[in-house]
DNA sequence: TTTATTATATAACTTATGTTATATAATAAA
DNA sequence: TTTATTATATAACATAAGTTATATAATAAA
């Protein structure tokens, strides 16, 4: 039919993505896509029905390597990899993991808050964390999301000292845990 | 000599203060001010020489309401002071606390590097904290910072749980430094 | 080979926003 | 009262961005 298709819905995504590593998500534009991919605005018009319907995309995409990189861990321990996985993708990702954060966007909302229980679950087959009631086993898992939370934002935003390696935030991470964990159990034991 | 002056600076900050309470930093437009003060642009034009110059006042003036905030906090302890007044922020000025989180402004980081030192020597004069080294204290610190972020922020995203008043929330707070503190002394005495 | 299709390029249109030039009118000084 | 000054209003200009209409050219089908 028609001449071979130069410019695909995946080299689209992988621009605005790129810019968005690089210049937050905000800094894209329909020419600039464009311009990245060495084409015109047209190709982005074919494949997306406009910026919103593509920025969508971005967002499923986000959502898919922020996942890849959780896959990427393996320790066993679910809230080790999942803090990990968060540091990595604050540190990498650092523009997007703000605007994301600054956005408050709903996706993002709605997988964190179907995660929680699938956690508390988790929590409960821990040998560790044996004899703690519901409640304080979510009292210690707010600590950890709260924690874990700051902690990455401070990646984001070039506030961690440079002499801190992804392993030493691993440590802090594990460490607030414990600290949780800990005075939860003495406050018990008293 | 002219007419009465009928558009203060101070007017017009307000506006743009008021505008970033409830739509963001980045809604602020010279129209919208103009409209919210019921003038034209042109006064703006004679106070401010551009709109980079009024977001510059803006941010001096975001920043004396949080200390203003902070002024009213007395209970004696700088951290409780400095968490709950930035918990407090946090609650009523959402949008901007996560614009300027977002942002990664300049001021704040200088700000923040500024405040620290003075902390660490708050802490060699509290009791409770006697007997730890420097290097103790400024991990304590670091801590509590990490999660006085963390917890901010999800007060500014709206993710605290509704049954959470500020004073629960001040109580995980201090709840999360006794935590570091504790679990520091403890592995000191091992 | 011719023709229909369609991916792409180009340029224009629209809207939003910062900025500026000019006009108007209120006020104080002469 | 007249005049100079200047705060304000208005409208235009410039730029950036999303979007769309039209032209071009590459490809497959006839």
């Amino acid at each position: 039919m028609g001449p071979k298709v130069k410019f695909t819905r995946e080299q689209i995504i992988d621009a605005a993505f790129e810019i968005a590593k690089t210049e937050g998500i905000n800094a894209i534009t329909m020419r600039k896509i464009a311009e990245q991919i060495g084409s015109s605005v047209a190709p982005i018009y074919v494949n997306f029905k406009s910026i919103d319907e593509l920025n969508e995309a971005l967002i499923d995409r986000i959502i898919s390597i922020s996942q890849e990189l959780l896959s990427e861990e393996s320790s066993g321990n679910p809230f080790y990899d999942i803090g990990r996985a968060s540091l990595r993708f604050a540190s990498e990702y650092s523009l997007i993991f703000r605007d994301l954060v600054m956005t408050n966007n709903s996706s993002i909302k709605v997988y964190d808050e179907k995660i929680i229980p699938a956690l508390i679950e988790e929590m409960k087959k821990d040998p560790e964390l044996e004899g703690f009631s519901e409640d304080e086993l979510m009292t210690i898992l707010f600590k950890m999301r709260i924690f874990q939370l700051g902690l990455s934002i401070m990646v984001a935003n070039g506030l961690v000292p440079e002499v801190y390696e992804i392993q030493d935030l691993m440590d802090l991470l594990s460490s607030a845990a414990n600290d949780a964990i800990l005075s939860t159990r003495l406050s018990k034991s008293r």
